[in-house]
DNA sequence: AACTGGTTTAACCAAATAGTTAAATCGTAT
DNA sequence: ATACGATTTAACTATTTGGTTAAACCAGTT
């Protein structure tokens, strides 16, 4: 093993280049010279180290979905309660996606252009909804809380966390005008406003 | 005046294709060549009739778009209560994107990839969200609604709505693990469910 | 100092792609 | 029938792009 620290510092170079890339662009968007550039290496070196576009689009892939992944799992784990697991997942997207706004865009794009693939990417890191929903239907049956579908739920808290980080150009546009300051509020306060609403909505008994 | 028909027969057919093409393969994935083939004519034909790829995306793109806005205003038009006003929205949306479900992603997609010229586009046929506001305004203070800030709440419904099928692979290959007929299931339960779940979150006395 | 094996570079290649051009075709009005 | 202008086609071009190659360049090893 001789020159390996120069080795992974290029690999990792090129990797940071190209998720900024394709993250940005999409794979047909994005250009292998581009990431070279951003590199500040070779264009021969980007094949060198993956080969092909694909390859490298992959690992990148693999990277920004597990990073998601880890942070919003752990965040399931510790969580007990509905409220805390509400709060958990709401606050952990929104500080995940506060950093990386481009990522539901990307994975959306990404999964529509090519879901065999993406799909296989992801199915190793699965997400344990299981548990999820087992923790819901309990709530429910214990009165606690109106008999709507677990999964139902499971999906309006995603959408109501996810949509406005995807959709941010829309609401910036149309509803804003254009006034990033305005936005930056709305989702500064949309934080809480989703437990609030989700709250306010699954609960029997309710807290205005 | 000669041979009109043909043009606007020909015409007809490029845009038929280009938007097949450019909805799910997005502006960068396109293909011209692709494009001509599907509408059974010359490559040279589409550059004849709108000179670049970039003119022929921007028709196609505002005619996707105006379908869907002129679908959703005369929805907003003819609803008079609060209850009417968010059954109506649900109810057109779902119309809209059971037909079209590509147009979400596609949307968002060229609209985080090139913003100004998008949002330019959009704004001529802007949707009166002021009237919307009114209405939610004036609801809460005759104390019907929770005092939720009503631009959260227009965004919840537009969330709760769109984002299943901007993320259906998602939810597809996750939640359901690619069993389609479920999935379909889990759609038709949805329209009626956002219903519910949005009544119970706003209004303040509750019909479980 | 010469050898070795991984790393880096410049130059190159073949395919793909948006766009052009000039000639052919077609319908219509004279 | 013929002339005219719009339409259509086949062939072409210039450029971009992913990918390759062969030679140069290191950094340790002997």
């Amino acid at each position: 093993m001789n020159n390996m620290a120069k080795t992974e510092n290029t690999e990792f170079k090129i990797v940071e280049a190209a998720t900024a890339v394709f993250v940005h662009k999409g794979f047909d968007g994005a250009r292998m010279q581009e990431i070279a550039d951003k590199a500040e290496i070779n264009k021969a070196m980007v094949h060198y180290y993956f080969r092909t576009k694909q390859k490298l689009f992959e690992r990148v892939f693999e990277n920004v979905f597990e990073v998601v992944a880890e942070r919003i799992s752990s965040s399931l784990e510790t969580s007990k309660s509905i409220e805390e697991l509400l709060e958990n997942i709401t606050g952990t997207y929104f500080n995940v996606l506060a950093e990386k706004p481009y990522i539901p865009d990307f994975v959306i794009h990404e999964l529509n252009r090519n879901p065999e693939l993406i799909v296989h990417i992801i199915k190793t890191r699965g997400i344990n909804q299981a548990k999820l929903s087992e923790l819901i239907i309990t709530e429910i049956q214990s009165r606690r809380l109106k008999p709507f579908d677990p999964v139902q739920i499971i999906v309006n808290v995603l959408a109501l966390t996810i949509f406005p980080f995807a959709a941010s150009s829309i609401i910036k546009g149309f509803i804003f005008e254009g006034d990033a300051g305005k936005y930056d509020k709305f989702v500064n306060e949309r934080r809480q406003h989703i437990i609030d609403f989700v709250k306010s909505a699954i609960f029997k008994d309710q807290k205005t």
